[in-house]
Parts: structure tokens; C-alpha cells; sequence
DNA sequence: CGACAATACCTCGATGCCGATGTATTGCGT
DNA sequence: ACGCAATACATCGGCATCGAGGTATTGTCG
């Protein structure tokens, strides 16, 4: 998740590691904070296996930065993340959303329809978070409240994932 | 989070190993998968930890089963996990709906609302996933539909989810 | 009778992430 | 003159998780 926003953040522009982490942090890091820790390891990943490279530069304001670019092979990276998101990607809401907010570097139409419908697959399963034996319980039917409020919740982001998956892939042609 | 749902399990009845497992991924399965070689050394962490004990029992079917269940300690430290949530607990979706999933075991009123109060002022911190510079951009905004979608579903999510926390939090006496 | 799924538990190595800590510079407030 | 925040990058130990693989038993299907 953490490599896919570095890969999609520079598929736009050359960034240092710095502004890299801030951008990291305003797209997921009010649910999930990114260590400072995590992200320059993860940086040095990539760049070791050849999908992006780095030139130092005079700091604008302080000590001197890394620029890091994505190389070709960090490009067809990306849009390979993108088209074969796996399997957790498409189930986790935090790292669906990262797929989707990088989605549309996948310049094909029909690859991106084809993830949309992955995760409708996925939306369109029957499952629930609780269940009597084996019978998956509706949201009005748990005796306390907070278990109530976890159905209800999921059930609205479902109804409104659904509608705006539907209404996107006939946009796309689907 | 996992250890989390093993105390929250323990704490109505005890288990062995396999129907924890056979409960977590009902619970949480389909978002998160739990492998087994996560289970077992986490139940052995608690189990270090004075939280949980085992008793060998001659298996119903097949091998035999460890059958766990919650010591004082285990009892207490759910209501202090439950009661004090980390901030991780709160922000991130998964977790927080595993604090949900059992806070009906946190038998103080006050304080199962306290909890949900963090929740509201969570979502009631003005925050987005995208920015244009500094400012937060609106789900009409992105030119591309991918993101006009994250964006989208967050806001139904978060209406769904303001809606119910201001029920319970009424219906809770706060 | 043999294969296979399900039950039930476990170990091991690799990996990714985190908190703590360190280094160095610039600029602002007091 | 001094401290502090922000910029900018990095290392380290520890730990949770994962995938792959292993062990053993019972029941079912062909």
C-alpha cells in the first residue's frame, strides 16, 4: 500500500522524500499514519530494485534533499500494481482506496473497468460480520447496539460504493 | 486487533483454538484474512501474558484441542483495551469496528459513550484525501472519477456513521 | 481400500512496520 | 543570544504478520 502511493505520487512528478511523506500523509494518513520510519526503508526498496532513482539536490530550505524519479521499469511498476491489484487490495477499504486514488494512470479503459468490477465482485458477496451458527445476521437484529452500528455502517458504504461503482463502469464503457 | 478479537471472544465463552479462528474470520475475515500462523503465536502472547489459560481437551473430531479461556487479568485487560483505545483503534476503519464488535463487554455506559465520543470528534475533524495545496477538495472536485469516488463513499460512510454515533450517544444518556 | 477434506495444532524464515533516536541546517520569536 | 520548530534524511532493535511447510486424526466419497 505504502510502495503503491510512493510509485502513483511520482508517476506524476519528481518528489523528494520529504514532500513525498506529506503527500502520503494528507491521501491516508488521517486513518493511518506513515512512519518516517517506514516510508524511507520503503523508498530504498524501491530504488534497489531499479523502479525509481534518486539525484541530490541543494535543500531549498534546509539540509539537502533526494529527488527521487521514477525509472521506465517503475512506471510499468505502477501500472502493473494497478491492473493486478491483489487480493487484499480489493477487499481492505484502506488499500482499495489507494488503488483508486491512483487508478486513472492506468490509461485503458477496459483494465480499469476490469479492477472496478473486482471489487464489485467482492462488494456483491453475501457476508456479514456476524452470524447465529451459520445464518449471517441483518443490521437490525444484533442485541446491542454497537454491533448494530457496525452493520449499519457497512450496509451504507456498500449501497453508496455499489451505486458509484455501477454509475462509473457505464461511463467506462462497461 | 487480533488479540483484541481473541479477548473479545474469550470473554463470552471459552474457545480452542480453531473455532477462534472459525470467529475471527467470520468477523473480520473477509476484509482481513487471518492466517493461522498469526493466530497461534498471538494466543501464545496472551497466554504468556497471564491473560488466557489452556486445558487439553480429547478432540471432538479429530486432534486434540487446547481449549482457551480468559483469566481475571485477560477479563480485565479487554475492559481496559475496550476503554482505552489506542488512536489506531479509532481512525482506522478495521480496528475500530473490532472495538465495536465488543464494546457491549465495557459494562459502564459512560464509558462505552466516552469511546464513541472519540470516534465523532474523529469524524468530525475537517479532513480529505485529496488537497489542491492546502485546500481539501470536495468530492465534486477531482477531474478523475476514481477519486471522485473515494471521496464519494467516504462522505456516505461518514453520514452513516454521524448519524449512528448521535442515536447511541443520545440513547446512551450522554 | 485409498484419496481427500476437514479438524486441530505448530514451527520457521522473511518481511514490513514502528518508536526511539540521531544528525544537520535554516529561520522565527523573544 | 538562545531555544525551538520546521526541513530533510537516516539507522536500529523489536515485533506482528505472513507464506510455506509439517504432524496427526477422523470422516466421507468413490
Amino acid at each position: 500500500m505504502l510502495e503503491l502511493a510512493i510509485l502513483g505520487f511520482l508517476y506524476d512528478a519528481p518528489l523528494h522524500g520529504y514532500e513525498l511523506r506529506k503527500r502520503i500523509t494528507a491521501l491516508t494518513g488521517h486513518v493511518r499514519p506513515v512512519a518516517e520510519s517506514t516510508l524511507y526503508p520503503a523508498i530504498k526498496r524501491l530504488e534497489k530494485a531499479g523502479f525509481l532513482m534518486r539525484a541530490t539536490e541543494p535543500g531549498a530550505v534546509a539540509a539537502p534533499r533526494h529527488v527521487l524519479t521514477l525509472t521506465d521499469d517503475g512506471r510499468s511498476e505502477l501500472r502493473r500494481r494497478l491492473a493486478e491489484p491483489d487480493e487484499r487490495d480489493i477487499t481492505d477499504e484502506n488499500r482499495w482506496f489507494t488503488v483508486l486514488a491512483f487508478l486513472r494512470h492506468l490509461e485503458d479503459p477496459a483494465a480499469q473497468a476490469a479492477v472496478l468490477r473486482r471489487r464489485l465482485a467482492f462488494l456483491q458477496e453475501p457476508t456479514s460480520f456476524f452470524y447465529d451458527g451459520d445464518r449471517p445476521l441483518r443490521a437490525e437484529e444484533p442485541d446491542d447496539p454497537f454491533r448494530r452500528g457496525v452493520l449499519t455502517i457497512a450496509r451504507a458504504t456498500s449501497r453508496a460504493e455499489l451505486g458509484w461503482l455501477r454509475d462509473t463502469l457505464e461511463a467506462l464503457g462497461g
